[in-house]
DNA sequence: TTGTTTCTAACGGTTTTCAGTGATAAATAA
DNA sequence: TTATTTATCACTGAAAACCGTTAGAAACAA
């Protein structure tokens, strides 16, 4: 007996085709799933999106020109149907954080093999969340560790650099593409007084010890 | 008729699983190609290559421990077997032409689309070299316009560490680890001076503004 | 053997970062 | 309306980073 199945249909966005190749070469084996497109960056995804419907989009954060973070919250603002699984290179708890408070459902690393996504896509189309085991052991961590710590750690939802003000951000930005104070300070039109402000709350509220904390964290969520 | 044909053996390391998986996945469908083994960091390589042999070896630039320069440079000092196709994030000239120097015969950015891997494979398994046609044009290009180029210079953004000595490395890596001086001439056991004449020297091998600068190569650069 | 690279170290001087504290006006949220 | 957050600016002192230069010893390569 046969039976009849809806496929998942599955679209994949990565900027390195010959992951998405792969990934598509690993779901082919898989009768209940279907790629129904990819793309190679993120512009490319909402445009899809507009005329196109899938049930799952595994969606890269590192994209040129949209990318992963602006792609979702993008379609979090516009009452998105389609479950999002997040890629990435980093298994940082922070970003994680971050787009799950911006309406992902699953994140994997890259580093994970290649049979969770299977596991991730038949979990996320449920509804349900997917966390790779290190991944879900990280979160935990940090949530035993960090409930006590001082206010700043982490905002009830858990995000991190959605914490930071706008001008903040501009200025880790700054930093992260090797700006001094100074010239920060040119380039913002306020004085080097506010931006050596600006820098040591930064510090503060990410926890990091130096500029080179700040770089890190710029780099991992993004910004640059 | 069924014609008896050796198989080409394959070996991959990327520090991404998932990509591997996905390369596995691609390559199953070839019948005259066998992947014999793969791993996440250039280290295991090393050791598997000292008791194991394979015809190919797909090697990723960005791993973790030992970097896939690294590994090439211990091949081509012990008079390798194998062919190798260089696997990297980025198309950088000056790394392409690293690579084939100490002795590559392939190069494959992971933004190529999956079957190249496999024509790829073949072609460097016959003795010949491969690369994805904008890459030959990319060479091209500066093979008529940078005959007169000066000596050696590193990139911007990425991809040369291998002219760093291990030393610098060491510096570099603490450095994007958010520790001083200090701290560094500690656990290194030198001089404070010592340590900064290394972080001067990165900076201006790096070519870049400050720590800042060394910390984002360190971590495009996969060295931490 | 000779030249080169690497690792080590030092020194003086300048610039930048960092920590702590305090403060005001404007915008925003409760 | 009141409380909070955000953005702005200032001052001090200490620590660290940065710049330029020099140089000896060891390891390595030609």
């Amino acid at each position: 007996m046969r039976k009849i199945m809806k496929k998942i249909k599955v679209y994949i966005a990565d900027d390195h085709q010959i992951l998405i190749d792969g990934i598509i070469a690993v779901l082919s084996s898989e009768e209940n799933i279907e790629v129904v497109g990819f793309s190679l960056n993120g512009e490319d995804v909402l445009k899809w999106f507009k005329t196109n419907t899938a049930d799952v989009l595994i969606l890269d954060i590192n994209m040129p020109k949209v990318d992963g973070i602006a792609v979702l919250q993008n379609f979090f603002n516009n009452n998105f149907q389609q479950k999002v699984i997040v890629l990435s290179s980093y298994d940082d708890v922070k970003l994680i954080k971050e787009v799950l408070k911006i309406g992902a459902l699953g994140f994997l690393a890259k580093k994970c093999a290649g049979e969770n996504i299977v596991e991730a896509i038949n979990k996320v189309n449920n509804g349900e969340q997917y966390f790779e085991k290190s991944i879900q052991q990280k979160l935990l961590d940090t949530f035993n560790t960090h409930k006590s710590t001082s206010k700043e750690f982490v905002s009830q939802d858990g995000s991190f650099f959605s914490s930071l003000t706008p001008r903040e951000l501009d200025v880790l930005q700054l930093i992260a593409k090797q700006y001094n104070t100074k010239e920060i300070s040119d380039q913002l039109h306020i004085s080097v007084n506010t931006v050596e402000t600006h820098r040591k709350n930064l510090i503060s509220k990410l926890n990091v010890k130096n500029v080179v904390g700040l770089a890190i964290y710029a780099l991992k969520n993004n910004l640059v």
